[in-house]
DNA sequence: AGCGCTGGCTTTTTT
DNA sequence: AGCCAGCGCT
């Protein structure tokens, strides 16, 4: 039996906190508001957030509520599932205590927020803080995703393994079990059966694989984001280390709580092992990162995870949504298995029915989707107030065609990350390798810039700096083919000018850029427009203090659309958004348009059919319904034709209707049919008519 | 050795 | 449509 959050007895409130409801005031109030000996402490709480219902606020005012009660804002842990997610938490709470203090009329306190931040970024600044403890280069480098997948194929490739009479997994394959095992510290034996059931046979190379991957990295000061976590746990699994960390802080806050994985968890146990000034808030129903290696048992055991077993708040009334679209998600939820039980009310009045819309094809989805958002914009409703939502990235491809026949502006999330671009790999790498000599990754790839160097020249290059003990200046007798070139030279002398203490880091990316320039218009072939994408990472990079930072704050928190780098002037612009359900959690919109609601999309195919799985797929659909505001459409497509055929080909398959739309959920929908048109047929009778049009428009000029 | 081309194979979601 | 191995030409 959970304890539940009895009312404070002296209630130390601040003006502007009367705009709470009763449970968020719980829970921003819980505790005991004096500042002890010992620092100022409450017992740990849960905070079951459903969505809409003012989770940020409830959080923003917990921060500022501690710190208007005499916390050291320093003291204060944050720890958010973003970046993004700790920038809006911070601003908010000091927007409140600025608020609150100008109102009483009392001076500022010390009250910068300076441990706010991902799992990951925090990890990072405790482990350069306690490097030496744990026989770590303080300098150590972050290994983006891409970087990590690439040291792992150069292992993969040197141990043999890519010239398998079967087909070994690539890369991103291979870097994904490592992950999913480490962060669930299961065995590699269990993740293969969960997961990876179709690479169970590799058990034994993947193991002699991982093994030399994790040798490599520590070799060459490297840390991919996993080691980030793993580091940090070893940290606290040290009794004196542990204690030395925890009592660094005195409150710690986790948002997101339902996606921590299993290490994270065993972290914060260790940091607060009492859980005494933690609170964690969070939806299981929203739980959709087990991919990820997040588990919701995390929330759903959290309140007999201590001693003293948590106190625990749950807020139910929803800014966000109209009722039937609640009545919606809740009938979805209520067919789930293990939950915290809540039923969300909305505070808005009135509202329609959310629609369900069956189509013929793919091809009348995104005509539709088109028709209905020049519909609303007629109506008044502003492009992005206006959403469509997705399971997998490619899911929009059609949509994405027919927006853009229509002149629709839109902005994706989710689909090709400004860094992978490879011109900005290029670019990162010089600055990388300059960082750290001993970034083989950055190295290999820098070198096979040059004229007629490729994998082999480069690995011998490599070797040499090594012998050298990776003193920048040994690149000078490295035997590279093109050791003549003017490029060569231009490159040593760059890189020894980048790797000097005394060089300043602004002007350094604008120096490499200035290097790379001629390779890129002699390798791509349109460098007008990745010019331009190098001129904005320029532009980016001047925004850090310093190479370290820059290189490592962009590896932990990369730029989520290419749009985010563009900056103000689109913000001027409307575009509609194009977001896969997992890139729009904690978003909402006026109106949401969820595309292929079938089986197939809705579980996911690849969803395996294990009931914890299910179970995900159908939060996936809850998070997307409770996006909307007043609007929402999902929609069936009746047909889908299949991929790898000849070209006006004819096959299909019939996608049925979502498993989770059952009985008691369809009743909640309005169900409409669009029109269904038989063009395929039509056009079959002109199928043997032949247009060059190729030609056509080559005698035009 | 480098590099371009061909052909077979492909588990979604991402800090 | 993209990744990756393998082949053949330089």
């Amino acid at each position: 039996m959970p304890a539940t959050v009895a009312p404070m007895k002296p209630v130390q409130s601040f003006p502007g906190f009367d705009r709470l409801n009763e449970m968020q005031r719980r829970a921003v109030e819980y505790g005991d508001a004096r500042v002890g000996e010992r620092g100022w402490t409450s017992g740990p709480l849960l905070i079951i957030a459903g969505a809409g219902t003012g989770k940020t606020n409830t959080l923003a005012h917990r921060v500022a509520w501690l710190v208007l009660s005499g916390v050291a804002a320093a003291r204060i842990l944050l720890l958010t599932f973003t970046r993004r997610a700790a920038q809006e938490m911070t601003r908010r709470a000091q927007r409140i205590v600025d608020a609150a203090l100008r109102e009483r009329g009392t001076g500022l306190a010390a009250s910068q927020l300076r441990w706010a931040g991902t799992f990951h970024s925090i990890a990072n600044r405790l482990l350069r803080q306690y490097a030496r403890n744990l026989g770590l280069d303080p300098g150590f480098t972050v290994l983006d995703r891409g970087d990590a997948a690439d040291l792992m194929d150069v292992v993969r490739y040197e141990r043999g393994l890519s010239a398998q009479t079967r087909r070994f997994p690539r890369k991103d394959t291979c870097l994904a079990i490592y992950s999913h095992r480490v962060n669930t510290q299961c065995e590699l034996d269990a993740t293969l059966q969960e997961q990876f059931p179709w690479c169970l046979d590799w058990h034994t190379e993947l193991k002699g694989l991982y093994r030399e991957y994790v040798v490599r990295k520590q070799a060459h000061h490297l840390l991919d984001y996993d080691d980030l976590l793993l580091y940090w746990h070893i940290l606290m699994s040290d009794a004196a280390l542990a204690r030395a960390a925890g009592e660094q802080f005195d409150h710690v806050l986790v948002d997101e709580y339902q996606d921590t994985n299993t290490l994270q968890a065993e972290i914060l146990l260790r940091l607060k092992p009492d859980g005494a000034g933690l609170a964690v808030v969070g939806d299981d129903a929203q739980a959709i990162y087990s991919f990820r290696a997040a588990t919701v048992e995390n929330i759903l055991q959290f309140p007999s995870a201590f001693a003293t077993s948590a106190a625990t708040v749950t807020l139910e009334r929803n800014y966000r949504s109209t009722q039937p679209i609640l009545d919606a998600a809740n009938a979805l939820l209520s067919e789930a298995s293990r939950q915290h039980r809540k039923v969300l009310q909305a505070e808005r009045a009135g509202g329609e029915r959310p629609a369900l819309i069956s189509v013929a094809d793919l091809r009348q989805q995104a005509e539709h989707i088109v028709a209905r958002i020049l519909a609303n914009r007629e109506a008044g409703l502003m492009l992005r107030r206006q959403a469509v939502l997705f399971r997998s990235s490619h899911d929009s491809d059609l949509v994405e065609i027919e927006l853009t026949r229509h002149n629709i502006p839109f902005v994706k999330y989710g689909g090709l990350k400004f860094l992978e671009a490879a011109h900005v790999k290029d670019l990162l790498s010089v600055l990388r390798w300059a960082d750290n000599p001993r970034n083989e990754i950055a190295g290999f790839r820098v070198l096979q810039l040059m004229d007629g160097v490729g994998p082999a020249n480069a690995r011998r290059g490599l070797d040499a700096l090594a012998r050298a003990g990776f003193a920048t200046g040994a690149l000078r007798e490295i035997p590279i083919a093109s050791a003549q070139s003017m490029q060569w030279q231009a490159l040593v002398a760059l890189l020894e000018r980048l790797a000097d203490p005394a060089t300043p880091w602004a002007g350094q990316t604008r120096q490499a850029r200035e290097w790379y320039g001629p390779v890129l218009e002699q390798r791509y072939e349109s460098a007008g427009v990745r010019a331009a994408d190098l001129e904005q990472l320029e532009q980016l990079s001047t925004q850090y203090p310093s190479r370290e930072r820059f290189l490592t704050e962009l590896a932990l928190d990369p730029p989520e659309v290419s749009g985010d780098l563009a900056g103000p002037p689109l913000l001027d612009e409307d575009y509609v958004i194009l977001s896969t359900v997992h890139s729009a959690k904690g978003q909402e919109w006026d109106a949401v348009y969820v595309l292929n609601v079938t089986d197939g999309s809705f579980p996911s195919e690849f969803a395996g059919g294990k009931p914890q799985q299910i179970e995900e797929e159908r939060r996936l659909l809850y998070v997307a319904i409770t996006r909307a505001r007043a609007q929402l459409e999902l929609i069936h497509p009746l047909r889908f034709h299949m991929t790898q055929q000849p070209r006006f080909g004819d096959k299909h398959v019939y996608g049925a209707r979502s498993r989770f739309l059952t009985e008691r959920v369809l009743a909640c929908f309005r169900q409409e049919a669009t029109p269904i048109e038989e063009p395929v047929e039509t056009r079959l009778g002109a199928a043997h008519v032949q247009v060059d049009a190729g030609a056509r428009l080559r005698e035009l000029w």
